[in-house]
DNA sequence: GGAATAGATGAAGACATGTTCATCTGTTCT
DNA sequence: AGAACAGATGAACATGTCTTCATCTATTCC
């Protein structure tokens, strides 16, 4: 069970941080279904070359994606497969929470 | 797998915000243990009451924990299995991907 | 070599986020 | 009712984050 001190908590904070924004989600979510060229990217997620590149760059540096050169393109894929399954797994929760969501009262108020 | 819109993908940044923060990742981390009070929380954590409760009515809004009154405390829990999965799996996979992040080349530079 | 294509990058600005401080509500106990 | 305890809340401030813009590097093709 997830049992965590500081300093591991800021760590896994970090890295949940990479599925914490809309763009980067569309980023992951499209590399889970197959390697993409940057502008490729770019297109299908709806956003510009240089917002994509900088999100790359964030996730390259967690660990979560890597690219490779191949002629003038930088094809980029997810990591392995601890983050196609993280990805999963978030989604599948998250989704299943929100079933739950309509009116819950809040009993804190 | 995971396949998102711009909405879902949203939705789903949105509530994995909840985990991308460490003073939030440790007061889940506690109430994966089992129910805690308001002060009981901050003292574990070691944060300030005002502090927690601002994240607790964060968490309470995305549906993530629930607090009942008891007495004059008002205990916490998360909100179902789906959290307490969400945060197990989370952890695991992180902690996973941080054992082979030493020293990778970053082929894209 | 020069033009065109594909990405990366730094700076800047707008916006969001997390904490603290002071204060307010609600509960218990005498 | 009054004091003490437990939380919630709004404002304010500092910090971080994401995007855009302009520009730079690297590769291909003529």
């Amino acid at each position: 069970m997830a049992n965590l001190d500081a300093d591991a908590a800021a760590t896994v904070a970090a890295t949940l941080q990479a599925l914490a924004t809309p763009s980067r989600l569309l980023i992951l979510t499209q590399l889970r279904q197959g390697p993409r060229a940057v502008t490729e990217l770019a297109e299908a997620v709806g956003m510009e070359q240089s917002a994509v590149s900088h999100q790359l760059r964030l996730l390259r540096n967690l660990g979560l994606v890597t690219g490779t050169r191949q002629g003038r393109s930088i094809v980029y894929s997810l990591y392995d497969t601890h983050v196609a399954q993280l990805l999963d797994e978030a989604v599948y929760h998250v989704e299943h929470l929100r079933l739950g969501l309509v009116d819950r009262p809040d009993r804190a108020g």
